[in-house]
DNA sequence: ATCATATTGGCACTCGGGGCCAAAAAGCAA
DNA sequence: TTGCTTTTTGGCCCCGAGTGCCAATATGAT
């Protein structure tokens, strides 16, 4: 605790992480990514360059807007998961779960998610994003079995798991057929068939 | 065809990929990656800093040597795998040729993988040569199969055998106990048995 | 009005990257 | 030897991301 939401000190905030992110998603579906500096946001916005910079550490990390907040989401999903499934029945569906977006925000998803997926200077960077993710995972299966976050298990399931995801990703941005939650199961039962006889 | 290796017009080169690969890591080692700039190679090494660029694309690249020379050599392995075999088991013996190294090339190779997976921007970049990796995979199986290389099936092989590797990969870094082989087939049998068989 | 507090944003700098082009260094022909 | 062609080199200059520094600004509190 806490700012007292009303009475803060200090000169208030002139914008905010949505703000930016807003404007720049504007910028970059006009002209892309990379062609679209941090210039012409902070312009387009009547702020400084600078000021950007204290909202987000890169321009790489606007596109992903407050990705460690759902980061924690996931883990609370993963953390209330039943424990009398199998593991991975158990974290699959945390995995849907963390995927489940209302009809309203989820054509500003796809576009935010086909952003990254076709932007190869953004794919490099969210890779440290899905680390991230993966983290979580292998962070949770080694509470599960009481061994070490490095330890092989975690380690693997927690890169399969992430495979997985971004198989799900890959095939639901390129074709208008799947729904995430189709595609998200499609890949696991893939796999499944794949490794299975 | 080709030149003549002799005789061939023109200035002749002044260094080559491996010369600068050699002199980067030196310095890589010494200072670290991000502390080593462009300008200190091409000074350590005698040569413009607009020279290096003609021989990699970016420094990112630098630790990668010529991974696409590998990548072909990789792809040539997958075809020739014996089609008795059930096609996991085909991939995973390609993975485990591609990963055969000689002793003496084989603490170089440590030592270049650690450096890429303990440098966080060069972790980044590095996702880019893991999505043409995994791009060789998905169409030996897209082929094998007979389905398009963005079908379901070898996206999520795909990205899967890619976070296989990657878990090995962890794994071989993080500890002294296991060979990359033995890292391998573990990260293959944990997934198989995380999911139930 | 003054003070404490917190954000803003301008300035100057470093570094990666790329376009452009003259200089350098080879082979070849006369 | 003297040019001519070919290829690589590397200097010059630009752009954009990112950072440290710090004065200016805008609030609440006394």
């Amino acid at each position: 605790m806490s700012q007292t939401l009303e009475t803060r000190q200090g000169r208030p905030p002139i914008t905010s992480h949505a703000a930016i992110e807003g404007a720049a998603f504007q910028l970059f579906d006009a002209r892309g990514f990379d062609a679209t500096t941090l210039d012409d946001i902070a312009v387009h916005m009547g702020i400084g360059r600078r000021t950007i910079f204290r909202y987000f550490p890169s321009k790489f990390d606007i596109p992903w807007g407050q990705f460690d907040k759902n980061l924690e989401i996931f883990r609370e999903r993963l953390n209330s998961a039943p424990l009398d499934l199998p593991m991975w029945e158990g974290i699959h569906q945390a995995v849907l779960d963390f995927n489940n977006f209302d009809e309203n925000v989820l054509e500003q998803h796809r576009q935010r998610m086909r952003l990254i997926f076709e932007t190869p200077s953004l794919q490099a960077h969210s890779f440290l994003m899905y680390q991230r993710w993966r983290g979580v995972i292998a962070e949770y299966v080694a509470q599960r079995i009481g061994q070490s976050r490095g330890a092989a298990l975690p380690i693997t399931v927690g890169h399969a798991s992430l495979g997985l995801a971004l198989a799900a990703y890959d095939i639901w941005l390129s074709t208008e057929e799947w729904s995430l939650h189709e595609a998200l199961d499609s890949s696991l039962s893939n796999l499944r068939q794949y490794l299975g006889r």
